[in-house]
RNA sequence: GCCCCUGUGGCGGAACUGGUAGACGCGCUCGACUCAAAAUCGAGUUCCGCAAGGAGUGCUGGUUCGAUCCCGGCCAGGGGCACCA
């Protein structure tokens, strides 16, 4: 509380005379109370402690260098929770991570030639001390880093165990192939076709890959959303979709002896089996179609040369989304002829369509044109016709036709024979029972089937930086895994990045092992694993990362899961979400933990967006390098020097390209961690995007300063000596009382519904109340119930701001006298029954519309309130000397007057 | 194309999920302090109107004593999925 030199760079005009002892000292301050902190230990949180637990868990930074604004958004609001629940007697879990596997340290290798881990390690190095000049209140004793081998031991081991429990699996997959680089590519990773640091085609390659079986649990997982109460319905909702379950047929149809020709000694050209959900529809059938890849397109192919050039074409076509989008419904007739399955002499040509994916259902369909776009698109182009067999309500099915829009709603079953006049859900279950009565060879001719849209988690990836998968390829033994004494299995640090694919494949020693089975020469596996799989774990992980032995300790797992409180970016909604989930059951199958959910409580919050500025010749231009100025007529920007204009675009997402961004650091060292903190929680619903200003960051800053001087006025009217609690209260004191417990009340609400900006407003609405109040008093003689009523707020008061501007909260707690830092202070108890007044103050309403208020006794009963509002001279006015046609009491709450 | 969300002053937003619309903050206006500015403090600030009063939560119907909130139909902005049979 000394007058300090503060600030320079954040009000640029502030002089030698501003430096009033009153003025808070946020650098000095912000260091102390960190150091103060540290030298307790008070953050590291103890597995024995007999407190109930509470996990708080922010989704943890990969280290691209340093942190960012949204990083601070994110940790203010985890570290709001875990200050609060600590307060409320919590033994609070909250630690912190780095998520270090991945390919930007590849390419910083590539670029700056250094090594990823020398780049990642420092980086680490920087947003450690960004995120402790923050003052988060973490436990960094349980400090983890995937690409720690420490970390990744673990891992391989989890990998190995879901490989005995059969989670694991290997098989060919079609992949994004860059042959420039040499390297698979996710699809993120395609644009327009074209590998996105090659710029070269790529192309559609098989591969055998590793992959998590995640569609074993396709149901469960989807299940599993009904009991997550605590997530936003948004993210289930998109689960739900990702997951994508559907309930339909596998129906199978003869082929046409007839029509095989060469395909005559092929035997998987018997028949033909294809998946529906439209069983009902099977009347309306005019062709089957298969995938390009279906093995019964590639037996025709063999005959066939243009069809053969055809499947080609399609294959080119590859999955880039941006075609996709665009490609037309295109289709090759393979001449060969499917049998209706309720009529032996209907014909239904096959075709080898493009639209036709192989790795849903059987990668097979019959084409149903009245009653499915994509297949009404196809058969406009080829002029197979569409004939309608689901009718709409109060339509004539003798008009009706189907010529470019497809019919998907209800309806009544027409031209379709022992169908027709059903409901679609009748005609479904008709067809399904017929069809499962019906035989085709041995077999039931159709039976019925859910389906998932969710695939396997192919978890290969060709790079260096990520967990080696602990496998070894032996020419006799086939696929072994490595035995789990020889985890971890290292990545070698002599690799060069100065060539094209996996510098683990194309290292001179790394993959030549012996095989533990028959020690025969044998082959490592050279794949890493995908990074989602570093983050589908680490949540357990946190709970007992002391464990050299396994990846987790099952009981003090099973204590401290779920978490209670995730928050992260929406941008995880889907993948690492619905990853993580399936690790926890995973996991729980191979005895690591007893849990299904990992996360109890999800919080999705915004981003944090920026102004864009552009220059005469449309550069981008950083807002450091911006002045706004601002008047009636709205807001103009010009250069920082000279009067050079500059154009004011939309608000976006921070963005390096966009230059739109702001450096937490400086912002950190010029208004302090509280002033950053603070803002970031004020202006928007935590949900929403917040928009980062000059104007709001400074706003924060005064309020800091204001929250210190009105700490500070009380502190001088309490005086040194804090008076016992008197046996009675003036009805000035009682206000302040009322005021300050009514706040803390609405704060804890407020802080358990993560909803900080009515926090923030909440603290301020009382600041003011305490800033009028302290107004008040004059001269030194203050009565004693009235400096134990300032006293009490002031605590309260600064314990609502101590979550989220813990510096300034220390520095007010020790200038009212306590000695323990608030940090340890356990959160005061409201006294409710203060907030229940005697008397109340109603609305009336005339029709619906307040024409007065109406100051009565709390416990008046509803014809005393009637009489008492019919008599105040608003309401007689309003009601105009009608009479009163009816009178609505809501006790408590409103009375209204009908005329 | 399908699914979902959002829409309230000049701005960010609040309103106990049917009960006083605009809390709180920013901005702006006026005033105090100052030689002056900054900082700070006080008053005002949804719109129309001098006022009484009237209108008002994207638009439009409805349910209700009463609707930002519930229901129907539009409009605008944002997000997710995307040939999933």
């Amino acid at each position: 509380m000394f007058c300090r030199r503060v600030l320079p760079n954040a009000f640029p005009n502030e002089t030698l005379r501003d430096m009033r002892p009153e003025r808070y000292n946020v650098r000095e301050s912000e260091q102390k109370w960190q150091k103060a902190w540290a030298d307790e230990a008070i953050f590291a949180t103890r597995n024995d402690d007999p407190r109930p637990k509470y996990y708080v868990l922010e989704m943890f930074p990969y280290p691209s260098g340093r942190i960012h604004m949204g990083h601070v958004r994110n940790y203010a609001m985890g570290d709001v929770v875990a200050r609060y629940k600590r307060a409320r007697g919590f033994n609070v879990l909250h630690p912190m991570g780095w998520d270090a596997f991945g390919m930007p340290a590849e390419n910083a290798a590539m670029q700056n030639k250094t090594h990823p881990a020398k780049w990642t390690y420092a980086n680490i190095d920087t947003m450690r001390s960004q995120l402790k000049s923050m003052g988060l209140s973490l436990d960094w004793a349980r400090e983890i880093a995937t690409c720690d081998a420490s970390y990744y031991k673990h891992q391989q081991k989890l990998f190995l165990d879901f490989l005995a429990a059969g989670l694991v699996a290997r098989k060919k997959s079609k992949v994004n192939w860059d042959p420039v680089d040499n390297t698979v590519l996710a699809n993120e990773q395609v644009v327009d076709g074209r590998g996105w640091r090659s710029g070269a085609l790529v192309e559609q390659r098989e591969l055998t890959q590793w992959f998590f079986k995640i569609s074993d649990y396709s149901e469960e997982l989807l299940a599993g959303l009904d009991g997550l109460d605590r997530w936003p319905d948004k993210v289930r909702l998109m689960q739900r979709n990702w997951i994508g379950r559907s309930e339909g047929m596998l129906v199978r149809f003869a082929i046409d002896p007839a029509s095989r020709g060469a395909l005559a000694d092929e035997p998987g050209s018997r028949e033909l089996e294809i998946y529906t959900t439209r069983p009902d529809t099977l009347f309306g059938a005019k062709f089957m179609a298969v995938a390009p890849d279906h093995p019964l397109a590639s037996a025709a192919a063999r005959h066939d040369s243009k069809l053969a050039a055809f499947i080609e074409e399609c294959r080119r076509m590859g999955t880039s989304v941006a075609l996709i989008e665009t490609a037309e419904k295109k289709g090759y007739d393979t001449g060969l002829r499917a049998v209706h399955p309720f009529d032996p002499t209907w014909r239904l040509p096959i075709y080898v369509a493009n639209f036709i994916l192989m790795d849903y259902g059987t990668g097979a369909i019959f084409g149903c044109p009245a009653h499915d776009q994509r297949d009404l698109d196809f058969v406009n182009v080829y002029g197979l016709g569409a004939t309608p067999v689901v009718c709409p309500p109060g339509v004539d099915p003798a008009t009706f036709t189907i010529d470019t829009v497809a019919y998907d709603g209800e309806g009544v079953m027409i031209n379709s024979r022992f169908l027709d006049g059903l409901t679609i859900d009748a005609a479904k279950q008709e067809v399904a029972r017929r069809l499962e009565a019906q035989t085709l060879g041995n077999a039931p001719q159709g039976r019925r089937q859910v389906n998932f849209k969710l695939r396997d988690w192919g978890i290969s990836r060709q790079r260096y930086w990520g967990c080696p998968i602990p496998i070894i390829h032996c020419e006799a033994c086939g696929v072994v895994p490595v035995p789990e004494k020889d985890l971890p299995v290292r990545l070698p640090d002599d690799v060069t990045f100065d060539a094209p694919g996996n510098p683990l494949d194309r290292h001179p020693t790394w993959k030549h092992v012996t095989c533990p089975h028959c020690g025969g020469p044998a082959r490592r596996e050279t794949d890493t694993m995908d990074t989602f799989v570093d983050s589908s774990w680490y949540f357990a992980r946190f709970t007992d990362p002391w464990n050299a032995a396994a990846p987790t300790t099952r009981d003090i797992a099973n204590h401290w899961l779920p978490v209670d409180q995730y928050i992260g970016g929406v941008e995880h909604a889907i993948l690492h979400l619905l990853y993580s989930r399936f690790f926890t059951r995973a996991m729980r199958k191979c005895g690591h933990l007893d849990l299904d959910e990992p996360f109890a409580g999800l919080f999705t919050q915004g981003m944090v967006v920026h102004e864009t500025y552009r220059d005469a010749e449309g550069r981008w231009v950083a807002p450091s390098e911006v002045r706004i100025e601002t008047d009636v007529e709205g807001r103009r920007a010009f250069a920082l020097q000279g009067e050079a204009p500059i154009e004011i675009g939309p608000i976006e997402k921070m963005s390096k390209s966009k230059r739109n961004t702001v450096d937490p650091d400086e912002i950190i060292s010029s208004y302090g961690a509280d002033t950053a903190r603070w803002f970031m929680l004020s202006d928007s619903p935590p949900e929403r995007d917040v928009i980062w200003t000059e104007a709001g960051i400074q706003g924060a800053y005064k309020q800091t300063q204001r929250l210190w001087r009105l700490v500070c006025e009380i502190e001088r009217v309490v005086g040194a000596e804090r008076p016992a609690r008197p046996a009675a209260f003036s009805e000035a004191a009682t206000k302040i009382r009322q005021a300050a417990h009514g706040a803390l009340v609405k704060i804890e609400d407020e802080i358990e519904r993560l909803r900080f900006n009515v926090c923030i407003a909440t603290v301020y609405e009382l600041a003011n109340t305490l800033s009028t109040a302290v107004g008040a008093i004059e001269g030194t003689d203050v009565p004693d119930d009235l400096r134990f009523a300032f006293a009490e707020a002031g605590d309260i008061l600064v314990h609502c701001f101590a979550p989220m501007m813990p510096h300034l909260a220390e520095e007010c707690w020790e200038a009212l006298g306590h000695t323990m830092l608030v940090s340890r202070s356990p959160w005061p108890a409201a006294e409710r029954e203060l907030l229940v007044a005697t008397h109340m103050t109603l609305p009336v309403q005339v029709n619906g519309r307040k024409r007065a208020d109406l100051t009565i006794e709390r416990d008046a009963d509803a014809k005393t309130v009637e009489a008492a509002a019919l008599a105040l001279d608003a309401v007689r006015r309003a009601m105009d000397n009608k009479p009163a046609k009816k009178v609505i009491v809501v006790p408590q709450r409103i009375v209204n007057v009908v005329v």
